[in-house]
Formats: structure tokens, C-alpha cells, sequence
DNA sequence: CGGATGACGCAGT
DNA sequence: TACTGCGCCATCC
């Protein structure tokens, strides 16, 4: 695989419990990609529930809405609280 | 070598 | 807030 794609993988893997990413954070240029990845892979080690869209609603409904209640992450009705959980873009 | 296509983003309306 | 259009990048045909 390309090593875009590993550094998506990366990133991913490093948002931790209780905070989320969005898809624009994870790859500016490519966030399609970053969607493309996850549907692609079958890692139960990757948080592809931490991933969500840039204003905080879900691409997977309601199983990843209690996925990340579960850990704590706030909500605001159907979507992620981004001034709370987002966990910091790097520069 | 185009053209279409995605778990998308952003600006404009 | 909702909807639209256009940009973006790797892949697949």
C-alpha cells in the first residue's frame, strides 16, 4: 500500500478512548481516502468509530453513536460535540 | 489514458 | 440548518 495510506492507518490508530478525528484531520487533501480505508479494512484494532465527519455527524448511524457513548464521547442529538471530543489535528 | 466513484470538506445560497 | 457544486486522491474499468 501507498504510504499515504499507512499514514492514515497511523493516525487513526493514535486517537485515543473518549475523543474523535475527523475525516479532513486524518488526510486534508484526501479525506475521501481516509473513508475508502476504513471500508477496506477488517483491523478490529482500528477505532473507525473515533472517525467522524467534520461537523460531528456519523457515517455509520447508530452502532457508532453507541460505540462512542459508550466511551464517553459527548453528544449533541445525532452528532459528536467537536468542541469537546476532538482530539487535536496535528500542524 | 480518460471517467467514475467513495464512511469527505468547504464555500455559497 | 439543508442542499448544491466543485475539489480532492487512490483505485478500478
Amino acid at each position: 500500500m501507498s504510504q499515504r495510506v499507512d499514514r492514515i492507518v497511523e493516525r487513526i490508530r493514535a486517537i485515543p478512548e473518549g475523543f474523535v478525528r475527523t475525516y479532513g484531520d486524518i488526510d486534508p487533501r484526501a479525506p475521501r481516502l481516509v473513508g475508502l480505508v476504513l471500508s477496506e479494512s477488517h483491523d478490529p484494532d482500528l477505532p473507525w468509530q473515533r472517525v467522524v465527519r467534520a461537523d460531528g455527524s456519523l457515517a455509520k448511524g447508530d452502532e457508532q453513536r453507541r460505540l462512542l457513548l459508550r466511551e464517553g464521547v459527548p453528544m449533541r442529538g445525532e452528532r459528536v460535540d467537536l468542541r469537546e471530543a476532538r482530539f487535536p489535528p496535528e500542524l
